[in-house]
DNA sequence: CCGAATCCAATGGGATACTG
DNA sequence: CAGTATCCCATTGGATTCGG
């Protein structure tokens, strides 16, 4: 045991916060979602639009676990027709660190996964 | 637009880092796998021994997902019985941090998401 | 405009049994 | 020991339709 993670174990799943957090940012919904709303409140159909490919019913049930887990509060606003903004909460926003590191991993990596994606592809035919 | 994510678009899919890394830490068993080789090589039983709740077949089908995109090296030794070694490659290494601080961050907020949870559904109840 | 409800096809993933 | 193969059920998630 000598990496970065010594001593880091991974526990049952029930009292994981590794795991709990990853049941919710690991359906890749949610972290699209919350890395969306990073660029300010959005209106459902706002954020539809801005979240490429997502459909209604998931953006629906995405908000909602968000919101259930306080990462999201949603505000209702009584007009014709009805407006409903979403935003991220302090805890929502404390996420974007984390995410930052994340998606700037991805961009820097995408190039050499999809290489090695290739290469090994490629073996296999051979 | 004035977040940290600042000129972020969520690109379609097919272009999108983001999307291509989360389809791959998102399934929770990839993500946990690699955490728990950042503790140094194993072998196939012990690391299926050390990942709680993974059953033969996922730890199979991770480990070899992980293998093609470059971030986990197959290593067998001819012995008998066969001995097969996981370890991280370079790329595989440069994930620890990113995911050093998610779990940092999972480990901190845990508790808060689960009291906004038990919030959550004690309102939906009343 | 925002969303709930229903239907259904596809996928995920556990259990089990068998091989080099 | 380190897998592969098969079966089979539960969940996911898109499409569509309806309601406030």
């Amino acid at each position: 045991m000598n990496g970065p993670f010594a001593g880091t174990v991974v526990l049952p799943a029930e009292q994981c916060p590794v795991r709990d957090v990853l049941d919710r940012l690991g359906d890749a919904w949610s972290f699209l979602v919350v890395l969306r709303l990073t660029a300010g409140p959005h209106r459902f159909n706002a954020l539809r639009r801005a979240v490429d490919g997502i459909s209604q019913r998931m953006l629906t049930v995405t908000l909602r676990s968000l919101e259930r887990d306080g990462l999201v509060s949603r505000q209702v606003f009584p007009t014709t027709p009805p407006q409903v903004e979403y935003t991220l909460t302090e805890m929502g926003w404390s996420l974007a660190e984390p995410m930052r590191v994340l998606t700037h991993w991805a961009s820097a990596n995408h190039d050499r996964i999809r290489a090695a994606r290739g290469a090994y592809d490629a073996e296999r035919d051979a």
